[in-house]
DNA sequence: CTGTATTTGGAACACTCGTTCCAAAAAAGA
DNA sequence: TCTTTTTTGGAACGAGTGTTCCAAATACAG
């Protein structure tokens, strides 16, 4: 009895991630949702409940996609540290070419002040790539590249916390030389013998 | 003739900035400025012509306090390195203290990407962070902290990149341990010999 | 004081915001 | 084909947006 809907959810919550992405929450509005989607107000509201709502949804297609994607980057790679290194120099292209950085961390900056279902998204994502850049470190271990005495968990959030940094460079900075010599540091950082004292 | 204002300008630019720190550009409004800065709206549009300059006055008030900060915590720890790794620790703390990271950072995240004179600002910033923590790193070779082979430039990269990340990191998680072992895995990378092969 | 220039208070502007509602259109089962 | 259920189109909602305008209040120069 039911009438079928005749749009793909799927394809229009893809669609509303890329708007959001771009333009962030606030920026955007439902009539701009309306316009990109090509979908009604009222089924808009019908199928997603809302804005904020549609914009939690499409947050959380973006952190699936974007996490499998640092795991792709990470694991393609012949060695863990190049791996790194490709995970570095990729995220840095794939920001100055789309212009608008990471979803994730443009609603970490724009959102989770104000929105704990925001927050809690983003530190769910942050997490989930501090274990992945922290098997990358341990793999690197058992090659040989990193010294083993070095805590990978540690190295994990390190690496993590250059990975979002790179977005924020990438926010002002073409990536010609400044991300090229984050990479280098960061990746000599941490294939050195690491004798020096690191407390006063 | 004149009459004379009634009020500090320099008092009402803090306290925007203040507000549009912790608010953001889209969500302050007007209404939320006048209540704030307990100015009428003629007033406010008067003296700062509207939102949009207000904001821009807000942000360079901003800027400015922030690298002077940065300079001072660079500059009065007894060693170079020490006064890096204050500079972190600091940063997190004050970053989680008010709630709402750095007001430089959150406008390059929110604002750069449609405004170009917000970009310029932010890259104009980050462009004198570079050059403080280049001068703290070349300061630290000095001191034979860290290897004089290595780039200063690439290092004050790759520090403002760290520290423009920790700004993230805070956004999402309180400074316990995760912004501790980003500080000491970077400080690690820096006071090692790094003998270890930094290309493919 | 008086006159004048400037700031102030507050209404009003046109517009956009996110959301709701209802009748018309359309698809699926009988 | 007819009925039923859901989607669709689009107007309408009240509230809020940034901005403008004008009269009343105010402080300074004479």
């Amino acid at each position: 009895m039911p009438r079928s809907p005749t749009f793909d959810r799927d394809a229009k919550i893809e669609q509303a991630m890329q708007l959001f992405w771009e333009k962030g929450y606030e920026a955007t509005s439902v009539q701009d949702l309306v316009d990109h989607l090509g979908l009604n107000r009222s089924s808009l509201y019908n199928a997603f409940g809302g804005k904020h709502d549609l914009y939690l949804e499409a947050l959380d297609r973006y952190r699936q996609e974007d996490i499998e994607w640092l795991r792709g980057q990470l694991q393609e790679a012949p060695t863990a540290v190049e791996g790194i290194r490709q995970a570095f120099v990729a995220v840095a292209e794939r920001a100055t070419e789309s212009c608008c950085g990471c979803f994730t961390t443009n609603a970490a900056v724009e959102c989770a002040p104000r929105d704990a279902s925001t927050q809690e998204r983003a530190r769910e994502s942050f997490e989930e790539m501090r274990s992945l850049f922290r098997a990358a470190a341990q793999r690197a271990q058992e090659e040989g590249a990193i010294d083993p005495a070095r805590d990978p968990a540690a190295l994990g959030r390190h690496l993590t916390n250059t990975y979002n940094g790179i977005h924020l460079t990438a926010k002002t900075d073409p990536p010609d030389e400044v991300v090229q010599d984050i990479v280098d540091e960061t990746l000599r950082g941490l294939t050195c013998s690491g004798h020096g004292s690191t407390t006063a």
